[in-house]
DNA sequence: CTCGATCCCTGGACGC
DNA sequence: TGCGTCCAGGGATCGA
């Protein structure tokens, strides 16, 4: 499941290894995952990949202007342009030398000019690729949320403190956050000992910060051990990770907490599997539970 | 604004 | 061994 250290894992090793290669071809197979398949086959070709960078989710491929393109002052062709690739649950995005036969499930070749092929794999086609320029590709990432690495204690806290929706769809959001997936909304609340469901609203300044601090932590961390590999992660090398190790959460459930040994729950919040421990992070009150309260306070 | 439901898709787990 | 069934999940979309 790529999520943030997953992506930067792989953009960072393409990163190494395609970047300055020009591409020279395109071959598709299965396209509904691709924004614009056409514009794809038509206006990558000859275009060097400049830069690899992640964006939230997102892994985006700089691509230099075309050169020698006849008409290419019209069709956009002299001007810079982005891949945009997202990797779903099962994409992977590496380079392969062109005789080795392709893995099932291959969608996109980009032939290089060194002779090696970068290809696009995705069993399920939760992916996406669109090919974006100027404008477009502004309002594209303008949508995005601030990336969690990046964004400050005060901005974090406003982001969070301003909803009313539960902690784990908001740290889920991408218009929020970028780049937070399951694993780590999950790694983190357990880290926070913030229960799933609760909300922005009534969550302190102190477990706000908190909860920025621990997020970016494991995120780094998870980058350093080249991201999590549950079932299908693999890196631009072919290489899994080996953060899912350190998982104090995720998948976890019936096992012990690593704090207090009692057993971790799995529920489903923001219509996602959600695993917690119940007794570091205590569920919020309900509504009768409130209105209890109220009156024994008030005798 | 917030939520749940539904769909997309395939492989893997499980039951018989 | 080979079915059928269910589930996983990021994100888009729609309706309540």
């Amino acid at each position: 499941m790529p999520e943030l250290p997953e992506v930067e894992t792989v953009a960072r090793g393409l990163q190494k290894s395609v970047a300055g290669r020009r591409i020279v071809s395109v071959r598709m197979g299965k396209t509904d995952f691709i924004d614009d398949p056409v514009a794809v086959e038509q206006h990558v070709p000859g275009r060097q990949i400049e830069k690899v960078e992640r964006y939230g989710k997102f892994m985006l491929l700089r691509l230099s202007a075309r050169e020698n393109s006849a008409g290419s002052s019209e069709n956009g062709d002299s001007e810079a342009a982005s891949l945009l690739v997202h990797l779903g649950m099962t994409g992977q995005l590496a380079p392969f030398a062109a005789a080795q036969p392709s893995a099932k499930h291959t969608h996109v070749w980009f032939g290089l000019d060194d002779g090696r092929e970068l290809r696009y794999t995705d069993p399920r086609r939760f992916g996406r690729m669109a090919y974006l320029t100027g404008a477009l590709l502004a309002e594209e990432l303008m949508a995005f949320g601030a990336d969690p690495l990046l964004v400050s204690a005060e901005e974090f806290a406003s982001r969070i403190r301003s909803r009313n929706a539960q902690i784990k769809a908001l740290l889920l959001d991408q218009s929020v956050l970028r780049g937070v997936g399951n694993i780590y909304a999950d790694e983190s609340l357990w880290r926070a000992k913030i229960h799933p469901a609760r909300r922005g609203t009534e969550l302190s300044k102190k477990q706000v910060l908190a909860l920025r601090r621990v997020l970016q932590d494991v995120l780094r961390k998870a980058i350093l051990a080249r991201g999590s590999s549950i079932s299908d992660f693999l890196d631009a090398e072919g290489q899994p990770g080996e953060y899912q190790r350190h998982h104090r959460a995720y998948g976890r459930e019936g096992k012990r907490c690593y704090r207090c040994r009692t057993a971790i729950q799995r529920v489903i919040v923001a219509g996602r599997s959600s695993y917690f421990c119940p007794k570091c992070q205590p569920a919020p009150h309900s509504r009768k539970q409130r209105k209890r309260r109220k009156q024994v306070r008030n005798g």
